[in-house]
DNA sequence: ACCACTATTCAGTGTTACTATCTACCGGTA
DNA sequence: TACCGGTAGATAGTAACACTGAATAGTGGT
């Protein structure tokens, strides 16, 4: 999608995955396939992972192995209540930003 | 502001100061000094003159050096036909994603 | 001579998403 | 058996970006 939206989604990305998870748990691959078909069609698999793998460390999520029917078994990933709080500074964060480039993008035209 | 904002900011704040400059030209120390007063109040003076550095490296503004009555010579910043350019595929990028994190943080509640 | 304000520059650091590749498990088919 | 496509996850290396902290420099006022 360009460099502009890799740029843009450094910051973005975790918020996203985050309120995925928020809606409810759910497993890596899933999470990938369900950004593409928001239209995020160039979000490499591997970021997906990594910023999973931040959540894990941070502490933000709860983990679960479930195996599969098809293929490896699963890592299941939940929110927790520090990802929620985490999940609800995002928004504050998010909320901010929008509403300033929202009033310049109405401003300049 | 927070580490989330810092890393929101990737991607955005240039979206940011070329919104600023489509308004009108301007130097430096002067963007600043607006971003500070729309709220971003933990912008660093020095990430500013960077990003501008990095439009001029791309060719997205033109630039003049213009004496000040008070301290050094300003660099007078404008955006130029590329820049605009850019700046229309920013809030095209913005607008997509804008879009979606809305509707997710809607659904979420 | 000193200080506050204006104005710009720069080296070094940490975080993040991407690329590319690798491992691994399963079912179906030749 | 041997192979392949789909599912699922892990990882090393790279590029881009904002921040920290400091340095440099010009002007006016005390």
């Amino acid at each position: 999608m360009g460099k502009q939206m890799t740029e843009m989604l450094k910051g973005t990305l975790e918020g996203l995955v985050l309120a995925i998870l928020a809606a409810r748990s759910a497993y890596g691959y899933e999470i990938t396939a369900r950004l593409r078909e928001q239209g995020f069609t160039d979000i490499a698999e591997g970021t997906v992972y990594a910023v999973l793998v931040r959540f894990e460390q941070k502490g933000l999520v709860d983990v679960e192995k479930v195996p599969s029917e098809k293929g490896p078994p699963r890592k299941v990933y939940s929110l927790n209540p520090a990802g929620q709080q985490y999940l609800d500074e995002f928004w504050r964060t998010w909320s901010f930003l929008s509403e300033r480039l929202g009033q310049l993008h109405e401003g300049g035209r």
